[in-house]
Formats: structure tokens, sequence, C-alpha cells
DNA sequence: CATACGATTGACT
DNA sequence: GTCAATCGTATGA
């Protein structure tokens, strides 16, 4: 068994198009409820503050304060007034970009994400509201720190794929071609 | 105050 | 494939 590290916060301070493919295969790992949950990141999308998609393009709110924050902490916020999205705050204070944890693979705590879940295993968190809710994340969250808090990004040895998959993000009407999705790529 | 619109999901034809 | 659910935020009267 590989050493589990947290990441540190200059390692969050780069840019989100850098930090997207550089957080597929690490571990998003939360203990809620008494329980250590976690999943191995596989699809994630960068938002910067110059992209008419991001939250953070017609500045600071109420809503988006924690991506002008410091790097290296969790953005939670309601999609669709149903779901939670979970972001990793990357890039200078101030600057206002993130990258949307947008799928994982179950690792650890799998029977506690079939009883939040309610689903077939396929689909415990292969989307941001589904591993949200898989995981235990919630508007609770928002702000967390992820190297001193229940939610941490951790390095367990993997390295980031060789050849991640790149193209345009999902949902969005703005800069729809914008190839800021990474996903890892089939073994 | 009124209304439109999502960085989605799950149910249904 | 289509579409409703549901509510915080933004925008305009």
């Amino acid at each position: 068994m590989h050493r589990q590290a947290r990441l540190d916060r200059a390692w969050f301070e780069r840019d989100a198009p850098t930090v997207g493919p550089d957080l597929l295969n690490k571990l998003l790992v939360v203990t809620a409820d008494g329980v250590r949950c976690s999943g191995r990141i596989i699809e994630t999308e960068a938002y910067m503050p110059d992209d008419p998609a991001s939250h953070t393009f017609n500045g600071e709110s109420k809503r988006n304060a924690v991506m002008f924050g410091p790097a290296g902490h969790l953005y939670v916020y309601l999609s669709y007034g149903i779901h939670q999205c979970a972001n990793v705050v990357t890039g200078p204070v101030g600057s206002g970009q993130a990258v949307l944890i947008r799928a994982v693979q179950p690792v650890d705590g799998i029977e506690q994400m079939r009883q939040r879940r309610g689903r077939p295993d396929r689909e415990l968190s292969d989307g941001p509201g589904k591993l949200c809710q898989a995981l235990g994340i919630g508007a609770q969250h928002d702000g967390a720190d992820l190297l001193a808090s229940e939610v941490a990004i951790v390095d367990d040895g993997f390295a980031p794929p060789s050849a991640p998959r790149v193209g345009p993000r999902i949902g969005i009407t703005k800069a729809t071609t914008t190839p800021w999705r990474f996903r890892r790529p089939r073994p």
C-alpha cells in the first residue's frame, strides 16, 4: 500500500487548466457521518475568471466567494436547485478559478455510498452531483480547507495519465468549445 | 417585486 | 431520445 499524502498549497496554486488533468487519479477523501469514503478522480473541468462559463466571470458574489479565496479549498454550490457540485479552488488568491470534479471511481466506503445513493453501482459517482451525494459532500463543506478538514485530496502513488482525454466541457451554454474537460483514458 | 435560468439527474416514451 | 424537478442568484421593472 502506498503512503497517502495530502497535496500541498503550492500544488493547488497553479492555474485550473494545469491542475485539472493533474487531479486525475488522485483520491477525493471525505470523512462524514463517522465513515471514511473515497473515490479516484477520473473526470474534471477547469473554469477561469475570463471564461464566460465560469461562475466568477461577473465578479465576486456571496455564492462564488470561496473561488476568490486561497487555493486548496473546496467550493460547493447548489446546481439546478437540487444537486451539490464540488470544485477545487486553484491559482493565486483573488483570481477566481477552480476545477470541477465531475466523476470518481469508488475506492473506500462503497457500502456507505450505496446506502446514500440507492442506485446501481455504475451510477454511484459518475456525475458531479452523484459523487457529492455518494461521498456526503454538502453546503457545509463550502470553503473547507483540503489541507486541514474532513475533506482531502490525496496522492496515493498513482500518477496522472500521460495522455488524458481532452475535450469541451459538458452542460454549459457559453464557451462550449473551450477544451477544458479532462478524463482518464480507458485502461 | 417578478421572472428567467442554470458547471444535473432520474423517470419516462 | 424527451422532459420535469427545484431553488439560489442575477437581472429588470
